[in-house]
DNA sequence: ATATATGCAAAGGGTTTGCACTCCC
DNA sequence: GGGAGTGCAAACCCTTTGCATATAT
């Protein structure tokens, strides 16, 4: 837990203004891992009342290009989701079944945690590494199963479009 | 290269109906890497004719769920890109410069290449991994090397929206 | 005082959907 | 003949953009 003068200062070391709804979206964003835009936008007018759904795009712009918070992208087509920057480099688990992800370790722990291999003439910067699959709930629970494994990982499957139920 | 009657034998085996769009596809999607969908349309008319926007569409859906061909997402409101499904299990580099894209084999050389760690309770099915940084070109070039590394890997980067010169 | 954030409204862009028509099997 | 594929048009959804106003430093 951080409390709101610590996120005051955070905000103002980094360089960044500080704002009631950038105070506010970080608070959010560093309780609700992993929430998706509107839910942010929803949870910060909870605490502070009318906020435009633009001003929260700013923020998380704002907050992300600083490092104070990371984006997350699941699927091509869905609202992207935020996390507080651990600098701890993990990755993510996201289950086909309810659409939740779950945190994990990196493979390697280091970064960079995953090298292309040998003499690629390519500077990297940035290794997302996503796992796709079902979790222990969904798969006990339903009707899933029938994609299993006809398809070997790492092959993308066909776009889903499922919501939490 | 693939000939014509082998596409169209492809699509029998794999229990899809064949009509020319799906034949024209495959083959402008095994001919070119990484195309996007309105590339592929194009790529297609040039041969057919007039096709629709959303036929192609549905072709590439179809295509995708039979397992023929792969689609990538390199960032979240960026077009699809696709290729022909090799199950070599091998991952993407993306320049945010030319947003070129290449072709890396995995790290660890076989499915799953990468495991999350240990006793999770989570079925894997797919692991997606996708590095992001500076091909050899663009490094030389041009003025991105100003974000070089302010970030360790696997931070994402604010979004960018570059496009081919 | 001044650069920066926010509010409001509208556009943007890839993708999807609904329905009639056409084609493959 | 019958069901899947295609064409056409319009809707979707998240996100971005433009400009006036309010705010932080």
């Amino acid at each position: 837990m951080t409390t709101d003068a610590e996120l005051r200062e955070l905000l103002r070391h980094t360089g960044l203004r500080v704002t009631a709804p950038r105070v506010t979206t970080l608070a959010v964003v560093s309780e609700r891992h992993h929430a998706e835009t509107d839910e942010i936008a929803e949870a910060v007018r909870e605490r502070l009342g009318s906020v435009s759904t633009q001003a929260i795009y700013g923020v998380l712009h704002a907050l992300t290009a600083a490092g104070l918070v990371r984006r997350l992208e699941t699927g091509a087509r869905d609202a992207a989701r935020y996390e507080i920057q651990r600098h701890d480099n993990h990755h993510h688990l996201v289950c086909r079944g309810c659409g939740r992800i779950e945190d994990v370790p990196c493979v390697r722990g280091q970064s960079p945690c995953l090298e292309p291999s040998d003499a690629l003439d390519f500077t990297v910067e940035v290794a997302e590494v996503l796992f796709r699959g079902v979790c222990s709930e969904c798969r006990a629970t339903s009707v899933l199963m029938q994609t299993s494994s006809p398809m070997p990982p790492s092959s993308n499957q066909p776009p889903l479009k499922e919501k939490k139920p």
